[in-house]
RNA sequence: UGCCCUGUAGCUCAAUUGGCAGAGCGCCUGGCUCUGGACCAGGAGGUUCCAGGUUCGAAUCCUGGCGGGGCAACCA
């Protein structure tokens, strides 16, 4: 199965790589939460890898609880990441599994590893085997335990399985290596003995495995063949390896990270969001603020819009920080098509039209949808002579660029008449409390050709009628976090004003007619729904789900802030050991030659034989940077050739006998045959095409199919004399000579530009 | 000061494996519009972390340096 989708990125490339390859018949993934706590928008991301792949590639992919740790994780967690990952959109059919019902297994292979004198236990404490372990710089030393027979070693580790030993008394572990400089190797713990009654396992076991013993061997029993995790991982691959290599597993699961998803004003940290629960800063896991699934589904977010987001972040093993307007953006863009728009006005400002009768009333059947979408439907707006419009529509002192009410302005009620504000009634303490409008006659929306349409008004506003409209609250949510990155406490970067809640608002009365679940767009504020935890309370209380785009703010706010230049790096040269100084002025080479070749085994060597015949500088020059870099794992015992050979190669070269292009072809064809230089350079020079009439056809042809591209390089793009070349290049099979190719490229781009 | 990962536009990512440095978001300008939305058109924004080297040609290969992240839980 090949993919269809565009998205292209490493794990894409690997999975393609062992499908082409036939590692494997079809990929196996899975996503592995620890039922701890709720998923949250970087689970999100994990997830929607997972799943994504295992539908792209028509493999499988299995939920898998990564319930090792009795002591933190609960059922009701187990329920929580179910539901949010059926709201996303994700099936895993009958492929739900917990490590837990693996501790059987994991329990014979660790006897397994014993046996074969890879593991023993280790009675030493926590603190012993802590400082043992040396630190990242200093190796660690061996317990006085290590060496316990395997005989032993079974029978202590059935002993701490039957329970005859308290917690810590003394743990399992892997015998590895104590210096390794990967700490992960320096014997890691696989068991430890807790007496806690695990959710699911109850009080069966008291021993319980660590993750990285657990986990490997989850994947293998699954016969999981991507096992994808995140960056912080990736020092405990080279672990994963050994466990399922000391196990024999075949075929075996591999592991590949990715980087973790993190987005700016947003705390993604299980610990801190526990905090934010336990402490009641938040409305508990399902906040609308909160950056959990829940918390983002009770907001409003459509879960295509999360999916859509996570796959337009793409997928790198760069640390990666997002700005929350691309996720806003996939939010808006979901909406856009799904929310009729509806009238609310948050903070009401009375209006009196003056020139309607005190009793006036009418119906106003206004349609749902703009124009540009495609959707039908229409509901009735009541309308009188007494309205609201939003307090921040009206301004005594407009700012430049003002386009809505003003003194003496007119503007257009949506949907409505076109009103002219007549007088304004303050309180005393100078607040604006009410405005006496006029209405013109005729203004009607849709009635285009009346005298009065012709007006241009300054905006067009929204509102609702003052008697027959509904009171709401109105909830708008802002970033958790005040600051984009959390330097230090939380508790000191919370935003204070996360929730502003607007409790006087009225809208249309259209409203209950729809499903309490009817997303809308309230026109010119932003997308809205019923918060469904409050779906019986009355009044209604919305949830604000996004803002619209607003340029009204841009100009003032962002347009000045110009980027500070970044701080380039100073380069600066080590200073050599000894022994690389001696070399250095031995062969006479330039440090980065001279360090190239210092640094390969049995490369000194090579150099200095083929010294012996050839200018010592090219021949360092033809190692470093071509001879060395071919090798690729092979060592310089294994050519097919010796330093002679490659000294007569380079004297072909230095005498002008042979072309760099020449050569260097000549050294890809000596990697894999064993002919004299001399011999595979005549095959090359045979071959290579310098008839100057062929190349000048080849190079007409090129510029012919790239007309276009002259015309952009005629216009000022030099930089497509490469492109030219290279095309050039590749109609010729590489046989021709770049150089002339590109000596005549520039002569008839000259010609045919003049 | 060890090992591993990693540096391309303000942000997130591409670049057919050595041949045009691009996209989306954000920003700006204009158009359209009865939403300061949506849509359409255009624009600005680059020392591809730095310094050398190899090459006709380097984001890509080589050497050195600098920066960011992770790893020393009986957590995952």
């Amino acid at each position: 199965m090949t993919p269809s989708s565009a998205i292209n990125d490493f794990i894409r490339t690997i999975i393609n790589r062992d499908l082409e390859a036939g590692t494997h018949p079809r990929i196996v993934v899975r996503f592995p939460p620890e039922p701890n706590g709720f998923l949250h928008i970087g689970h999100a991301k994990s997830s929607t890898l997972n799943f994504g792949l295992a539908a792209e590639y028509g493999g499988q992919c299995h939920l898998r609880f990564d319930d090792t740790n009795p002591e933190t994780e609960d059922l009701q967690y187990v329920d929580a990441i179910k539901r949010d990952l059926r709201w996303l959109g994700f099936d895993w059919g009958e492929h739900e599994y917990y490590a837990s019902d693996y501790f059987e297994t994991l329990y014979e292979w660790a006897c397994r590893l014993i046996r074969k004198g890879l593991a023993y236990v280790d009675d030493s404490s926590e603190n012993v085997i802590r400082s043992m372990r040396g630190t990242v710089t200093s190796p660690g030393s061996h317990s006085i335990y290590r060496d316990r027979p395997p005989e032993e070693n079974l029978e202590r580790f059935e002993a701490m399985r039957l329970g005859q030993f308290h917690d810590g008394a003394c743990v399992l572990r892997a015998k590895i290596d104590m210096v390794h400089p990967n700490m992960k190797m320096r014997d890691p713990l696989m068991y430890r003995v807790r007496h806690a009654t695990h959710y699911r396992r109850g009080d069966q076991w008291c021993i319980y495995p660590f993750y990285d013993w657990a986990h490997g061997q989850s994947d293998a029993i699954e016969g999981v063949t991507h096992s994808i995790c995140t960056l912080e991982f990736s020092t405990n691959r080279v672990l994963y390896d050994w466990y399922l290599d000391a196990l024999d597993i075949n075929p075996r699961p591999r592991q590949y990270e990715f980087a973790r998803m993190n987005m700016e004003y947003t705390v993604t940290s299980k610990r801190k969001l526990l905090n934010l629960v336990n402490e009641h800063v938040v409305d508990g896991w399902s906040d609308p603020r909160m950056p959990t699934l829940a918390g983002l589904r009770r907001r409003g977010i459509r879960p295509e819009a999360i999916r859509i987001f996570c796959e337009s972040v793409g997928t790198t093993k760069v640390d990666s920080t997002h700005d929350p307007a691309l996720f806003e953006y996939c939010i808006r863009d979901n909406l856009n098509q799904h929310a009729p728009r509806i009238h609310c006005v948050q903070d009401p400002l009375p209006v009196t039209l003056t020139n309607l009768p005190e009793d006036h009333e009418e119906d106003i059947e206004a349609p749902y949808w703009p124009h540009d979408i495609a959707k039908e439907g229409t509901r009735s707006l009541p309308f009188s002579n007494e309205i609201l419009i939003e307090r921040n529509d009206f301004s005594e002192d407009p700012p430049k660029g003002f386009r809505r009410l003003t003194p003496g302005g007119i503007v257009r009620l949506r949907h409505a008449y076109i009103v002219r504000c007549t007088h304004v009634e303050k309180n005393e303490h100078g607040k604006v409390m009410h405005l006496y409008c006029e209405l013109l006659k005729g203004s009607r929306s849709g009635s285009d050709s009346s005298p009065a349409s012709q007006q241009k008004p300054q905006g067009t506003i929204h509102w609702v009628d003052a008697r027959r409209s509904l009171p709401v609250i109105a909830r708008e949510y802002h970033h958790l976090l005040s600051v984009p990155v959390l330097e230090d406490e939380l508790w000191a970067g919370l935003n204070p004003s996360s929730l502003i809640e607007y409790s006087h608002a009225r809208i249309e009365p259209s409203i209950v007619e729809d499903s309490p679940n009817q997303r809308y767009q309230f026109v010119r504020l932003g997308y809205y729904w019923r918060d469904p935890k409050f779906i019986e309370t009355s009044p209604p209380i919305f949830n604000r789900i996004v803002s619209l785009r607003d340029s009204s703010t841009r100009t003032k706010s962002k347009s000045t802030a110009v980027a500070p230049k970044k701080d380039k790096p100073r380069s600066a040269q080590r200073a050599l050991t000894p022994d690389e100084k001696q070399w250095l002025q031995r062969s006479g080479l330039s440090a980065a030659t001279g360090l190239a070749i210092y640094q390969i085994p049995g490369a000194q060597a090579f150099f200095e034989d083929a010294s012996e015949s050839a200018p010592s500088a090219s021949v360092g020059n033809w190692m470093a940077n071509q001879l060395l870099p071919a090798l690729g794992d092979r060592p310089l015992s294994e050519l097919p050739f010796g330093p002679n050979e490659f000294s007569q190669l380079v004297q072909l070269f230095d005498c002008g006998v042979a072309s760099s292009h020449e050569t260097r072809e000549v050294l890809k064809l000596m990697l894999t045959t064993d002919e004299s230089p001399t011999e595979l350079l005549a095959r090359v020079q045979d071959s290579i095409l310098s008839d100057p009439e062929a190349l000048r056809k080849m190079i007409a042809d090129v510029l012919l199919e790239y007309s276009d591209r002259v015309q952009a390089y005629a216009a000022g793009k030099v930089g497509l004399k490469g492109f030219f070349v290279g095309q050039v290049m590749k109609r010729s099979h590489g046989k021709a000579n770049p150089k002339q190719v590109q000596e005549l490229v520039s002569e008839e781009l000259a010609r045919i530009t003049s």
